[in-house]
DNA sequence: CACTTTGGTTACCGTCGGTTACCAAACTTG
DNA sequence: CAAGTTTGGTAACCGACGGTAACCAAAGTG
């Protein structure tokens, strides 16, 4: 039978319930703790038991994983929108980036995937983490090595170490950030991003 | 019954049966992960049986609050030995203390403490860790100060931001941080540490 | 119309955190 | 010193949960 447009095919089908799972699995996990989420109470929200999850995932960690990867997605997606303002300089670039950067990870979904999702990634399913990483990583390392060319970063520092220790100082925000707080996350970002990059500018 | 100096009291022994726990713990904890480890392996190695730790901690992660503390004291002791230095400026205290913070964040154990058992604390025992991460928060807080003080540092720079800029990025190392690396420890914490502060020297 | 493939169910297993009932040795007290 | 009482441990068990096996109904296929 050929695939009649509109009409979803079985692989679609597979896919969207798929991803589905993974949204309902990413909302209980963000709200009530992984360790606290029962395989059993994602199938009931949906329908049906635990046992048909073994269908699209592997394990409860996998989901775990699958959850991760889409979170960290949406941020390097948020990240590359960022860049590609218009700025005068590389600097400036960059510093949108991160200010971005920062107001994404506030977000309570993110703040979870980054402080309780990420280290409880099993050893294995290490690789897909690393990747994420190694792809934020080289957003910035670019974008500091742009501020050299054009002149509006320090000409003698290391990109590579620049982006450690930038990154460190914006990933911590997602760690002590409260949105009980007064600050906003937009004033925190613009704060945090200012103070990082201070010793970098030329 | 008097006690007889050089023999334990019931209180000292009971103490140093706990304390035994959690060093046990915290090694099996650190080298085999937390989940990976049933409180049945933690017990068989003290010869006792699982039941028997009841007597000493409350719960499985209580124990591991515990270990938390235990190591975050070490990493607290360490900082503030290296504050008493005597130096000719506060930036240059805040240095060393910072040097030594990050070296002994390559640690493995510490590694491990700050990467895997911070995030599993369950939200009951965040006050315990909040008390930890307050007194190093106002460690490094009290040295910028001095900083701003002997005008060694940026009078413009604001204590709250710059250590939590500071401590990102210096945290940040214990994560990407693999011994498997070419660079040493000490070389790792100069190299972070200068670039951490940069932005803040006078 | 057979016959396979797919996606689900029910029932079950093993592991593990935590509890209960019990026991023996040590300590306390009249 | 004998009679309670407290302490620190054991053995047996429970319930929750991740994961699996056997099975079944419906859809797809020649």
């Amino acid at each position: 039978m050929k695939a009649i447009s509109g009409f979803p095919t079985k692989q679609e089908m597979r896919d969207h319930k798929r991803r589905e799972i993974v949204r309902c699995a990413s909302e209980k996990f963000g709200t009530e703790g992984y360790e606290n989420v029962p395989l059993d109470a994602i199938a009931a929200e949906l329908g049906v038991t635990k046992a048909a999850l073994y269908n699209y995932v592997s394990s409860k960690n996998d989901l775990l994983m699958q959850c991760y990867e889409v979170g960290m997605d949406r941020l390097i997606a948020s990240v590359e929108q960022a860049m590609d303002t218009s700025s005068d300089t590389a600097a400036e670039r960059l510093r949108i980036a991160l200010e971005t950067y920062v107001v994404t990870m506030t977000r309570k979904d993110m703040q979870y995937l980054w402080n309780d999702i990420r280290p409880l990634l099993a050893p294995g399913d290490k690789r897909s983490v690393q990747t994420s990483r190694d792809k934020i990583d080289s957003l910035f390392r670019a974008m500091l090595q742009d501020g050299i060319d054009d002149g509006s970063l320090r000409a003698d520092l290391e990109p590579k170490l620049a982006s450690l220790v930038i990154l460190g100082a914006v990933n911590w925000v997602g760690i002590w950030f409260r949105a009980s707080g007064s600050k906003k996350p937009q004033e925190i970002a613009r704060a945090v991003v200012s103070d990082a990059m201070r010793g970098y500018l030329a």
